[in-house]
DNA sequence: GTCTATAGGGAGATAGAC
DNA sequence: GTCTATCTCCCTATAGAC
C-alpha cells in the first residue's frame, strides 16, 4: 500500500487503458507495454491484477467515504443534499475516467464489495434517496448517480472545461433531485 | 441472421451472463454451460463470439433506429422530444439489462460502431441535446442518456414495477431536459 | 444440433539472474 | 526495479463423427 513512482507509473497506465478497453478488456501485457517495461516488472509492484485495480478504486472510495463522512455530519436534509452533490460532482470533474470504470464493469463491482471503502456507496445513495424513500426517490437518486458517472467519460462532454462541467453537472443534478411533489426550502 | 429456437437459446443466456459478468467476463464455456451443452454447439450457432454480442444489441439498436425514425418524423420540438424519450424509457424497462450491458462496455461500444444501428445513438442524443447545444444541452442529454441506462441494472430499482420504473423515468427524464432558462410551450 | 477432441494463442502468475 | 524464461490454465475457434 506504500505509495512510490513505480507503483504510480502502474495506476496510471491501468487507468488510461482500463478506461479505453474496459477491466476485463486489459491485460497485464498492455499495462507493461504502455510503460515501456515488462509484465514482470509490473508484478514486482502488484502480486495480482486485482490489487491493480483495486490500487485504481480505491483513492476514489476513500474520497467517497470522506464525502459520506461530511454529509452525514450536517442536520439538515437539504444541506447533506448539497454536501454529497458537491463532492460527488467534484470528484467526478476531477477524475472523470475513473468514476465510470468502476462503477459500471461488474467484475470491478464485485472486487469492491471487500473493500473497506464500498460503504460509501450505499451512504451516499442513502443521502440521495432520503428517508423512507419511495419509488420516486428511488429512481432519482439512481439517475443522478448514473448520470454523473457516465458525464465523466461521455466524448460529448470531454471537451468541456472542469468549471463547465462542474457547473452544469450540479444544476442537472439539483434539478433531479429537488422538489419532489411541491417540497419547500427545509430552512437553512 | 435467421431466428432459431437455438439461436434464441444462446442469445438468452450470453444476456444473462453478460449482465451478471460483463462481456469480457463472459467465456463460450460459460454460455454453453448455461445452456447445457457444449461450446461447440454454440459454435454451431455463431461463428465467433462477436456476432453472439451483435445478436444481443441488434435489436436493441434497431429499436433505437425506429425510436430515432418516429422521434424525427415529429414536427415540433416538444413533440420529438416526448416521442424520443417515451421510446427510450420503455425500451429500458421492457429490456432492463441489455441497454446498460451495451452502453457501458468499451468493448461492446467498438463493436457496435459496425452495426448498421450504430447511429440512433447519435440520433436520439441529438434529440435530446436540440439544435445548436451549448454546455447546458450536452450535460442534460448526457445524464438523462446515463441515467436511463444505469437505470435498467441498478439493484435499487430491480423491485421496481414496469409501470412504477417507466412512469418515474420518465417524470425524471423530463426535470432534466425540461425548461432549459425560462423556456415556454411550444405550441402543439 | 450436438458431440469429442484438439489446435493455437494469450492470459495471469512465478523463478531467478542482473 | 527490471529483465528473460517459463509454467499452467483457459480462451477462441476448428475438424469431423454421430
Amino acid at each position: 500500500m506504500v505509495a512510490s513512482p513505480a507503483r504510480d507509473r502502474v495506476v496510471a497506465a491501468a487507468l488510461d487503458l482500463f478506461a479505453e478497453y474496459g477491466v476485463s478488456g486489459t491485460s497485464l501485457q498492455m499495462i507493461a507495454d504502455r510503460m515501456g517495461v515488462t509484465k514482470a516488472a509490473v508484478y514486482h509492484q502488484f502480486q495480482t491484477k486485482d490489487e491493480i485495480v483495486l490500487a485504481v478504486v480505491g483513492p476514489v472510495l476513500e474520497r467517497l467515504t470522506r464525502i459520506a463522512d461530511a454529509a452525514e455530519r450536517e442536520r439538515s436534509r437539504s444541506r447533506q443534499l448539497e454536501v454529497a452533490l458537491a463532492g460527488v460532482v467534484d470528484l467526478v470533474v476531477e477524475h472523470r475516467r475513473v468514476a465510470a470504470v468502476m462503477q459500471f464493469d461488474p467484475i470491478v463491482g464485485r472486487l469492491v464489495q471487500g473493500d473497506p471503502g464500498h460503504p460509501a456507496f450505499d451512504r451516499i445513495r442513502a443521502i440521495f434517496t432520503g428517508p423512507d424513500p419511495d419509488a420516486e426517490a428511488h429512481v432519482r437518486a439512481a439517475m443522478v448517480s448514473g448520470g454523473l458517472m457516465i458525464a465523466g467519460v461521455d466524448p460529448a462532454l470531454s471537451a468541456l472545461s472542469d468549471e463547465k462541467l462542474r457547473a452544469q453537472l450540479l444544476a442537472a443534478a439539483r434539478r433531479i433531485l429537488g422538489r419532489p411533489a411541491g417540497r419547500r426550502r427545509t430552512g437553512d
